[in-house]
DNA sequence: ACATATTGTGCAAGATATTGCAGTTTTTTG
DNA sequence: CAAAAAACTGCAATATCTTGCACAATATGT
């Protein structure tokens, strides 16, 4: 491997996960800590990056939305998303709404792993650029500035020529008899079609908003196949969840 | 075997694979490795790919154009922007390409300008959405890693239902005989049909990248409508393009 | 066709660059 | 403070680069 890839692989991991540990990269390239070293001591001469002890840094001014610091319960997020990449097989077609606990799940997902992904998130796509073998297939719209994600007829209609195996739906809000809900119209209708368009659907939901309710509806608990928080599935405060025939993981 | 054949192949090579090894390349055409490096060396002269020690990368490969301080010539990209503001007016209807200029546009765009904006690339529509009045419609498709920017004939198509009044069209590369080329000819499609889709066609492109060539091209000088640089336009420089009619600003 | 440039190619010697390792020093963490 | 992790230093083994040169292939001018 060229010195020049390794520096290019690096620049692409700080850009991904933001951080990185010299150890895990010189793991999975196969080569010295020290070559590691020095190459991220370059970087960081060239001011491509920050290095720090142990590892690097992503320079602060990333093209991401949502810089580390401004995402609530991160690690309760990348902890759900963890559990989420376990059902993504090979060669999967993805559809992938917003929300940062999807955006976690794109940042987390493993670069050796070929996959489609549709998705109406421009955080995702941007997210996804990272991922050389994930195939990003954006689904163009008007732009929601609130959601960050295209909207409108547009995309549902686009939606409906999709089958895709899996979706993972950033949920707002879920309650036991209201469902899943959301603050806004519009993406509302995007999440349905988007439920139309897979085989399975998996939601991915932090506790905390669990018993939730907000104004416009998405569906109902049944309707989604797969529950994602980051409790254990045997917790108290999931029991009521289980008798929608979901699967609480 | 010829000089330019093994210029072709290695050309070839570096856009499969993105990469080579001027020790592969020898001995897969039973040339000596000076050899090679005297190609590589005058491929990367042209421009045509980049020389690394030990070997080469393609252009395209850079993962993160734009993130940090990768963006070359800011404040040169930054004084063309202001220069193309000039050119909108209120109401009016946009069409944006990619690139790193076109970000700067998109950038300094005054915020009480009303306007719609369509585009292709991820890096603009997520700069647009810090802009309260422009409506922003994302035109989707599949992803390119590389210009960031959705490709494809979804695209096209797409862009054949727009009739905008502009449309900015960020340059790589600007050349009297050849005209605008590109380095990728999925883009190369798309800016096609973005020229079709608009009553006007601007091209922001710095001086630098004035009388340079790459692979594929996108239209002539003459399909352009205006053209504006960071010179004045009276500098000798740009003389040469006058005669295509072209308004330079 | 001939002699004469020009260009292309391979080789070799010395200079540089890259990389992993071992031993030592510094930093971090409990 | 002490153990562990990470960083630094010098060094040796390769690999790559540079340069100059000889010789062959090609082009040019007469």
């Amino acid at each position: 491997m060229l010195k020049a890839e390794r520096h290019q692989h690096i620049l692409n991991e700080v850009s991904i996960r933001s951080r990185i540990q010299l150890s895990d990269i010189a793991e999975s390239l196969g080569v010295s800590i020290d070559t590691i070293r020095r190459d991220v001591k370059e970087l960081d001469d060239k001011n491509k990056l920050k290095k720090v002890h142990g590892g690097a840094l992503s320079l602060g001014y990333n093209v991401f939305p949502f810089s580390n610091s401004e995402v609530f319960n991160k690690e309760m997020k990348a902890h759900i998303a963890q559990k989420a990449i376990g059902l993504i097989k090979e060669n999967a077609v993805i559809l992938m709404s917003g929300g940062t606990t999807n955006l976690e799940l794109a940042r987390l997902l493993p670069t050796n792993l070929d996959i489609t992904v549709f998705t109406p998130s421009l955080p995702i796509a941007m997210q996804l650029l990272a991922h050389p073998k994930a195939d990003v297939i954006l689904i163009g719209g008007k732009i929601s500035k609130n959601a960050q994600l295209a909207i409108g007829a547009q995309v549902v209609q686009e939606l409906s020529n999709i089958k895709a195996d899996l979706c993972f739906l950033g949920t707002g809000y879920l309650d036991l008899e209201h469902g899943l809900t959301e603050f806004d119209y519009e993406v509302v209708q995007v999440k349905k079609a988007m439920i139309q368009s897979a085989r399975r659907t998996v939601s991915l939901c932090i506790s905390e908003k669990l018993n939730s309710v907000q104004r416009f509806k998405t569906c109902d608990i049944q309707d989604i196949d797969v529950l994602i928080t980051e409790l254990p599935p045997e917790a108290d405060m999931l029991m009521p969840y289980k008798s929608f025939n979901v699967n609480l993981i």
